[in-house]
Order: C-alpha cells, then structure tokens, then sequence
RNA sequence: GCCCACAUAGCUCAGUAGGUAGAGCGUAUCCUUGGUAAGGAUAAGGUCACCGGUUCGAUCCCGGUUGUGGGCUCCA
C-alpha cells in the first residue's frame, strides 16, 4: 500500500496507538471476515464463498449470491454476527493434502475455493469455527469472542479475482478494532474524511461545480477556485521559465493524423472521442500534449549544443473514462496537465532526471505535502530494447539515490514505452490518485523520428521525458482542498482578508482600509452588510478567510486595525505594519 | 462499463395508505447601528431530475434515461 502525501488520516490514526502492534490487526480483521462469511452462511446457506482479506482499514467478503444485500441484510448479518462472538469459538487450524482438500471443498459445494484450492501446491490449511469451516491460510485469533468491536460498513459489487469477465460477486466491507475507543475513533474519523471531501468543500466556498447539461467529469471553475488554479499556475509558469523550461501553447484538436504517427489511434482509441469532420480531414480532440511538442521540435535541424530542450504547457487534454470512474475533480474526462518534455541525449539523461525530481519536490514542499515516489519498471508488454530499459531504468533510480530518495519498487508497473515515477495523491478516505509522473520514453521518438546532430556529424535519436510535476490542475486542486481542509494558506486563499465595519458610520474607513490592501495585490473584501459583527465574523470564519479585520470606533480612533485569524485574536495593527505581515506571508507562501 | 443505492427550494433535509408539498439555513425588503462563531419581522422561491406506463388522478407505484454516491474493473 502506498502512502505518500502525509496525511490526516495517518495523524489520525496513529495518534491514539503509536506503541501498538499494528500488525496484531491482520489476525483480529481476518477473523473478523470469517465471522462474518459465517454469518452469511447462516443467513444465506446457499451463498458461496470468494476471498475475504483482512485490509488497511478492516476487512471485507465477497459471497456469491442470488440477490445483492441491503442495508437491511447487514444489520441482521451484523446481528448474527454478534451471536458468533458471544459464543466464543475457538479457531482451529487443520491441514489436508490438496486432493483431499478439493473432495472437502466439492463437499461444501465452494465452487470459487476449488478453483484456489486448485492453484495450491501441496498442503491446504483450514481453518473452522463451530460449524463453520473456511479455507485459509492464517493467520487468526484464538476464538471469535476476541473480535468485540466491528462494524459492517457497506456493499458493493466485486469481480471474481478482479476480472471484469469474471461473474460478479457481493462485497461486504466492515472494520474491527480491539477497543471500543479505536472503533468510534475510526467511525468519527469517516464522519470527520466526509467533511473535507473536496466536493462538499467546493460547493461550500464555491470553487466549482459539474453539470449534467455540460457532461459529467467536466469540471466549471468558479472565480474562486479560478484564482487558487491561478496563483498556482503563475507560481508553475515563473518558475519553469527560471528552470530553463519554454512555454509553448498547442490547439485542443488536431487532424488524426498525428495520432496515426503517435500511435495513439492504434493503442489508445478507446480513451479518444469520436473524430470530428473537418472539411476533408477527421480531427480528434486532444488526448495527450506530446505529439505537439515534437512538432514543434522537429522544425528545426537540432545540434547537440541545443540540447537538453524542453518545452512545457498547461495543456488541456480530453479523455474518455468511463462513466463509473469518474470522480469530483480527481477523475474527469477533460483536464489541464502542467506538461512538459524534455528532449535530451542519452549522457543528459541523469542529469535531466535529477533535474526533474528537484523540481517536482520543491512544488511538493511549496504545498507542505509528504511523499514518496514510486519506480515502475518493464513490463510485460513493451517495446525498445532490454539495453535501452536498462539503461533508463537505471537512470531513474540512479536519480533517486542521488537525491535522496526513498522509493518503493513497482515491478512491471512502468508503460510499454518506457520505465517511470510516479507520486500518488491521497485523498480524504486514504484513497490514491496519480498526481506528479517522469517517464522515459522510447516510443514517441522513434515514431516521430526525432533527431539531433551529434559532434560526429550524424544522426542521433533523442531520447524523451514526459513529466508533470503536479499532474493535472483539476486533481491537484482537488487534492489541495481536501490536504487544507479547506483552509488554505494565505498565498492560495481565495478570499485572504475581510474588512467589518461595526456599524455605518466605520464604513469609510473600512473602504479606505479596503482599498490600501487592494493596491497591495491583497485579495480583500469589504462586509458592510447590515448585520452583526459576530455574525459577520462568523462567516467570515465558515468561508476560512485567514484575516478578519474589525473597524469599530477604537479602530476609527487610533486609526488602528482589530486583526484576528479564524482560531486567534491577533489585536491591534497598524495598516501599514498589517500590510507588511501580510505581503511577507504571501511570499513565503505560509 | 459492472453491482448496489440515491435524486423534493440555492444548500441540508422532512413529507404524502396515490388527491400537485414543508422546515432550517441562504436570498430580498423592513426594523435594529450591534465589539469578534448565527438580533427580529415579513416576503419571494418547487413541472418533487427527465421521458413513458398504470390510474379518475402520480412527487409517491412500474419501466426507461440522465446525473450522483460507495465499490469493482480501467486509468497512455
């Protein structure tokens, strides 16, 4: 499991039982599983057992069923459940050889277990508990009365073996701790993940919004999302330009041409939109920036002096995906990458990398973001030779020490065209999203035949990155709301300062105040509604507006500002001496 | 795309044994000029997602569509 953008989640979870063996929760969730495939049984005889794992975050089962479960059936399962544990089972192991253990498996008529028992060498373990008797390899607790705080806690469909021309079975998820206390703090945990839900969050300071009149995954930036989104692209833009980046801009359709010689149309139709007819040419919208940038490239004779280039773009690509993947801004079927690639020879490589992964952590560390990137290698699939992969691979993970990094290896994880790293993003519940990526590419090159001049007069193939050093803008916005909370640090809020006047008769030094922060590029509101101060202060706080000014009559007075953040009194401020707090903090980007 | 669930006011939700609907928040207006997390009153606001079917009559029952949620699969 990975687990790279620090997290909420792991503060939270870890805070109550640091000392603890966490490894004590695999036996307790796997047991867990069993009583509650044992429950199934009782209820259910005639449902048929798939796996049930014990996960990070509990456990789950999958059953093979005539009809699906309710919300209803998991209370009378968890009821039954319950049963199982006041009668206290023991767990006990017995081992049979695999012929004897697939007769006992047709025996009990577990169809899915014989097809597992089948791929077993030699000795099969089971495991049984009271009338019931399941498969498996261990390890468990002692007896069912050790698992006293579960919850079952949704269904779904499942894949036999996580194949999609496999029959459907019925997924029941639930956790299981060993104190009362670990379970309400997990339960409270998911009440808490809920509220900073990018969604919920994004309607509620009106960041964005979808809808079904302009397609589902296609994301509306409100004007307060749309600056976020901008203050992050004018920090992208100023600082690829000081990385020897160039900024290049290429249309939103292009003749499918290209894809013919890109080799999308062949590998990635079933992700491109249907071709639009253009005069006597067909286009496609545009799934991927790269086949423009080598445009671009190759309208030039390229000397090895030249080298490395590379061109960068906030491109917006569109996607199919399909309709049940789709998800709030984090999986959409029209996004801007922040892309670029870098056209190097083969002795720049290292150095292009290291370039690259400095770059992208200093981005992570601007956004206080932990990570852990994560190296994929050849798969089975691919193309180029093992030379070339070796090489490559061995670049990136020579880049890796160089920097310092602590990576974790996905074997046969890389694309067919070439080995990379990627950064996964982590939402609200713990779940990953593929943020940041450097790949090396060996495909592109050779089918657009790119080329540089070497100091032997000859021809030379480039060798490609594709890297983002966010991912796209939509999902990294997306994970910003939640990794904030909502509460952005003052460089990104939407809204950083408002200005209440207590009553009319402060409105003109509020607008005065109002307008000195303006002129200092400082993003500020003026409330003169005609409402209470705590009322407004209030709102103020809802909306996570870092800087709350109050002008009432001491205010007018000293001709001083009442400063306050959303959880402190800060007092009394100069404007002057506030505008300079504030501008220094901006900067820094605190 | 697959399994299940959901769709009522801008938001959060209630409701109807089938007789065209309510609350709180928000919005507007008025009163109130109030010192750091919700002052008061009045009003406006709904083709109960959409399309069909059953029915004298459908927001409610049935079917389909669209969208959303949790998973699965996929993710260049």
């Amino acid at each position: 499991m990975l687990r790279l953008y620090n997290f909420h989640k792991e503060a939270f979870m870890n805070s109550e039982k640091k000392t603890e063996v966490k490894e004590g929760f695999i036996e307790l969730r796997h047991t867990s599983s069993h009583i509650l495939a044992q429950a199934v049984k009782r209820l259910y005889p005639d449902a048929k057992l798939g796996i049930g794992p014990a996960i990070e975050d509990g456990f789950y089962y999958d059953f093979y069923v005539d009809k699906p479960f309710t919300p209803d059936d998991l209370v009378r399962i968890e009821e039954e459940m319950k049963k199982i544990v006041d009668a206290d089972y023991k767990l006990e192991r017995f081992t049979l050889q695999k012929e004897d253990a697939i007769k006992f498996l047709e025996e009990l008529d577990e169809p899915f277990k014989i097809e597992l028992a089948r791929e077993i060498d030699g000795e099969i373990s089971f495991y049984r508990q009271g009338e019931f008797v399941d498969m498996c390899a261990g390890p468990h607790i002692e007896s069912t009365g050790g698992v006293k705080y579960f919850k079952l806690l949704s269904t779904s469909g499942a894949y036999w073996r996580g194949d999609e021309h496999n029959p459907m079975m019925q997924r029941i998820y639930g956790t299981s701790f060993y104190t009362k206390e670990e379970l309400d703090n997990y339960l409270s945990f998911l009440e808490e993940a809920k509220k900073r839900d990018h969604r919920i969050l994004g309607r509620e300071l009106d960041l964005y919004s979808t809808h079904e009149e302009v397609g589902p995954g296609l994301i509306m930036w409100h004007p307060n999302g749309a600056i976020i989104r901008n203050t992050i692209e004018d920090l992208w833009r100023k600082e690829h330009l000081k990385h020897g980046y160039k900024l290049v801009y290429t249309p939103h359709i292009a003749s499918e041409k290209i894809y013919q010689i890109s080799g999308h149309l062949e590998n990635y139709a079933e992700s491109m939109y249907a071709p639009i007819q253009i005069d006597t040419a067909r286009y496609r919208l545009k799934p991927m920036n790269c086949p423009g940038h080598i445009l671009i490239y190759k309208t030039k004779q390229r000397s090895y002096r030249d080298l490395p280039i590379r061109y960068a773009e906030l491109g917006t690509v569109y996607r199919y995906e399909r309709i049940g993947t789709l998800h709030g801004m984090l999986r959409v079927r029209g996004f801007t990458q922040d892309d670029a690639h870098i056209f190097c020879r083969e002795d720049q490589l290292l150095d292009e990398i290291r370039g690259v992964i400095r770059f992208m952590d200093f981005f992570m560390k601007t956004f206080r973001y932990e990570y852990k990137p994560y190296l994929s290698t050849r798969p089975e699939k691919y193309i180029g030779t093992d030379e070339i992969w070796d090489m490559a691979t061995k670049a990136l993970k020579e880049a890796l020490r160089l920097e310092g990094m602590d990576y974790e290896l996905d074997e046969g994880g890389g694309v067919f065209y070439g080995p990379k790293i990627d950064i996964k993003l982590i939402d609200a519940l713990g779940r990953e999203w593929q943020g940041p990526t450097i790949q090396v590419d060996f495909n592109l090159p050779e089918r657009f035949d790119v080329n540089y001049t070497g100091s032997d007069g000859k021809e030379h193939r480039v060798v490609m990155i594709h890297r983002t050093v966010l991912g796209s803008m939509e999902r990294f916005v997306g994970g910003l709301i939640e990794h904030y909370a909502g509460k952005f640090p003052l460089w990104l809020a939407p809204i950083q300062v408002v200005v209440i006047p207590i009553s009319d008769r402060h409105n003109e030094r509020a607008i005065e105040v109002k307008d000195r922060l303006f002129e200092n590029n400082i993003r500020v509101e003026l409330d003169d509604r005609n409402e209470k101060v705590n009322y407004k202060v209030r709102e103020a706080i809802v909306k996570k507006v870092p800087y709350i000014i109050v002008i009432g009559d001491r205010e007018v007075e000293d001709n001083t500002l009442s400063v306050r953040t959303i959880s402190k009194d800060l007092g009394s401020f100069s404007l002057e001496s506030f505008i300079d707090r504030v501008k220094e903090e901006i900067e820094k980007k605190l």
